[in-house]
DNA sequence: ATAGCTGTAACTAAATCGGTTACAATATTT
DNA sequence: AAATATTGTAACCGATTTAGTTACAGCTAT
């Protein structure tokens, strides 16, 4: 199973209100045109980047502004932000036989790895920051 | 999203067939025992370890056996052969609009970041053996 | 007051997962 | 040749999650 879009929208998202800064009124309607999603996804992916710290929300006049400098933000920030991983990357099976030497270890085998293996993922998430895509862009 | 548990699922397999050499007939009742899944679920798995050349399977007189040495066995073999991640660990969201210059460019930057990624947990995964297991599991 | 937009609840359809039953096919044992 | 144990696999289930959508109350500038 793979890594919710959420994320990949989210990151376009944010890209977008960085982009248009100043240029025009970034409501959620617009946005999701650019994503090509409904308005109201765009609305949630939002409100998640706002309790993350990334987005002003401006209910009423409407319109989503920055608040940190592109390259504040890295992608795992946004990562974060949209919770499409809720603790680890792995799923494990739930409840392997204490009373066999294999089942009995298994977590203490695996687990290190794991954490580790989702670790490096991470660690390379954050080395992007948008200010890299907002670069690239200009190209 | 998460990475199915078909990958912890198919590890604890394996480590149990090398773990039990010569000891038992490994079925896949036993090893669903060990895991605590349904023996069916075990099959399936032995069915993707067998495609990837990773067991060989007994069909009528029972039992899975290895058919490489443990060292040769990298927890990402074990990842690929169950397939748990259909090409791309990240979804992308269909169609971004390419009449806008954010969404024209989305793919362009943001595909090669999220394969590093993905590269790089992978990358992690083929530094752990099953041999590294089985010495563990001694202690 | 109005207009435009956000915030959010509620529901839907589709996909995927792990679980389970059922049974034909296979290979040893007697 | 028959009996036995096990694999191989299809079929279906319920649970979960996802993205999509409708609907509407609440907010804020004008």
């Amino acid at each position: 199973m793979k890594i919710t879009s959420r994320f990949t929208v989210a990151v376009h998202t944010l890209l977008a209100i960085y982009a248009f800064e100043g240029e025009r009124k970034m409501t959620s309607e617009f946005i999701a045109s650019s994503v090509n999603v409904n308005p109201v996804v765009i609305r949630r992916t939002l409100q998640s980047l706002k309790s993350a710290g990334l987005v002003e929300v401006r209910a009423g006049t409407g319109g989503a502004v920055s608040v940190k400098k592109p390259s504040e933000i890295t992608l795992f920030d946004i990562y974060s932000a949209v919770d499409c991983v809720d603790g680890g990357l792995f799923n494990f099976h739930d409840s392997p036989n204490p009373d066999c030497p294999v089942g009995k270890s298994i977590h203490r085998l695996l687990d290190p790895r794991l954490a580790s293996a989702q670790k490096a993922m991470e660690s390379e998430l954050k080395k992007a920051t948008l200010a890299d895509f907002l670069n690239e862009l200009q190209n």
